[in-house]
DNA sequence: TCACCTCCATAGGCTCTGCCTATGGAATAG
DNA sequence: CTATTCCATAGGCAGAGCCTATGGAGGTGA
């Protein structure tokens, strides 16, 4: 049994009509005929009563016809359905951005986003690094935004932007006087990380490691915002990707934000998703938002 | 799009594994990766992510699965209708009856048609021959039982059984001191009939033209209960069939019922449906009920 | 009554679809 | 590195759907 059979069937039921009902199949008035004859043969019933110059429904023909209807139309409603579903850049999309990135990145591009991106829905999502890429790879997620370098077994990746740290460090110390930091004067100084789990932690340890700067063995923080506040309350400095010293987030309260000079230290910011997944248009086009976004942003 | 790949896209969803869903569907891998791509092409979307060792929904195939595992099950649905309407002997059939036999014969043979024919259900209706014809070949009812002959073009006929007529008489009538009736001894008598539109009025004139009696000129009946009455009430006599005698229908109350001598007048009843109808078994059993149950009756 | 028309069914041939087996490519495990 | 798993691709075959041509039954009109 088939919906092309179910078609004629209805459209003779509506009819009572062989050549009609044909026509309106676009089909030749024996194929419908032998068509239907096949439905009752598979069905074991007879649909149709044939009268000279009159067809009408049997009782069991008339039973049936409702549920034909009714399967056509969702069969028209699936059709429907993925003609609705078929742009590429609409659809609701899982985007996770780790911490050190979701906050200061989304309020740079999401009105730009909204705007190039109309019919896009993300849902957005915040993880570090190490549970975003598990939640990647279950699928749970389409698109990650992340510091690179990342294990990129089935993963696909593009780089987005590269990020700058600055040293925050309190209003009373000497670094605060200076016109510009150099990494060599990070010597002596007592760091502030982020706790494990957090990719920041690592890369402000690689910038450390060059000089003589140790890392706090007293305290260790569980966001940026409590450590600049622990580097405001005289407990040492800490490394901060740019972003985050933006606006509201930057000197004042009793810390300050220093860039350093050059070799300036930063971090890779990009993307990443499975190579599987059917989305690759809605993500290289959120990609060339961000990209553009952060391009333009430098200025 | 046809059900088929439904089914191979329904039973991947279920497995989320190829391999898994074309055993379930009694086809080989290959066949299956290929139908659900083609499905894939004609709708236009991607309905499976195929990662390695991992295959999941796509947003867009997550919402097409609901719809195909409801178009599945209509199928089912129509395919096991099918199966309880394939019982020649069950379901519905529309039957009607003449008055001049139903009420008659109905109460003889029901008893035995529920016994025999226990999952057909008898619509039951009554309408003089002409409008009984007509609904036939309409369609509106299936089989009708009349007396015969009538016009037959589409129709089948078979022939039931022969009844006899009676003649009914006043009490005090001298017909009713009779021990038999001949045909003769209607002559000079004024019959009484029913109206128009019954063919047992032509039946009765028939008989009647075979001597001088006369239809009387006042009175015409509508039912052979009114017939009855006016008989009792001295009015003329009439003839009647001799199943509309039997029980409490016969001599009593003012009027004597009579049979015949030899050549008996009689009618024939019988059973006529459309050519084309589907029901043929089912009117075949009935016509056997209807058809022995009046031998047996006359015993 | 005959000729013509309407309407559905049947027959024969062609194209397309669904299916199989065989094989390839990618990824994973030992 | 080899073997296994898993999905995709390739090539060939049988069956299904479709067409045109035709037949048979019934109805209509002259």
């Amino acid at each position: 049994m088939n919906l092309r059979d179910l078609r004629y069937f209805v459209a003779l039921a509506d009819t009572k009509h062989f050549g009609k009902a044909a026509e309106r199949c676009y089909v030749s008035q024996p194929t419908l005929s032998a068509q239907i004859k096949k439905l009752e043969n598979y069905l074991g019933v007879q649909l149709i009563e044939r009268q000279p110059r009159k067809v009408t429904l049997t009782e069991t023909g008339a039973k049936i016809v409702p549920l034909a209807r009714r399967m056509l139309q969702e069969s028209d409603e699936i059709i429907a359905l993925a003609r609705n579903e078929h742009d590429p850049l609409s659809g609701k999309l899982n985007v996770a951005l780790i911490p050190t990135i979701g906050p200061y990145l989304l309020p740079l591009v999401m009105r730009r986003l909204r705007k190039q991106l109309p019919r896009l829905k993300l849902m957005l999502y915040e993880y570090q690094t190490q549970p975003l890429l598990e939640k990647l790879r279950a699928g749970d997620i389409e698109l990650g935004i992340l510091a690179l370098p990342v294990a990129l077994d089935g993963l696909d990746v593009r780089q987005l932007y590269d990020e700058a740290f600055t040293v925050a460090v309190p209003n009373n110390s000497e670094l605060a006087k200076k016109a510009n930091v150099k990494v060599d004067d990070l010597n002596g100084e007592t760091v502030l990380l982020l706790e494990d789990g957090h990719c920041l932690r690592d890369q402000a340890l690689d910038v450390c490691s060059r000089v003589n700067a140790k890392e706090s063995e007293d305290y260790r923080a569980t966001s940026l915002e409590t450590l600049r506040q622990m580097v405001a309350a005289g407990l040492g400095i800490t490394l901060l990707p740019e972003l985050a010293t933006r606006g509201p987030f930057g000197s004042g309260q009793g810390l300050t934000v220093k860039t350093f000079t050059r070799p300036v230290p930063s971090r890779t910011i990009g993307a990443v998703w499975r190579k599987s997944s059917s989305r690759g248009e809605a993500i290289k086009a959120i990609c060339d938002v961000l990209e553009t976004a952060m391009k333009e942003s430098k200025k």
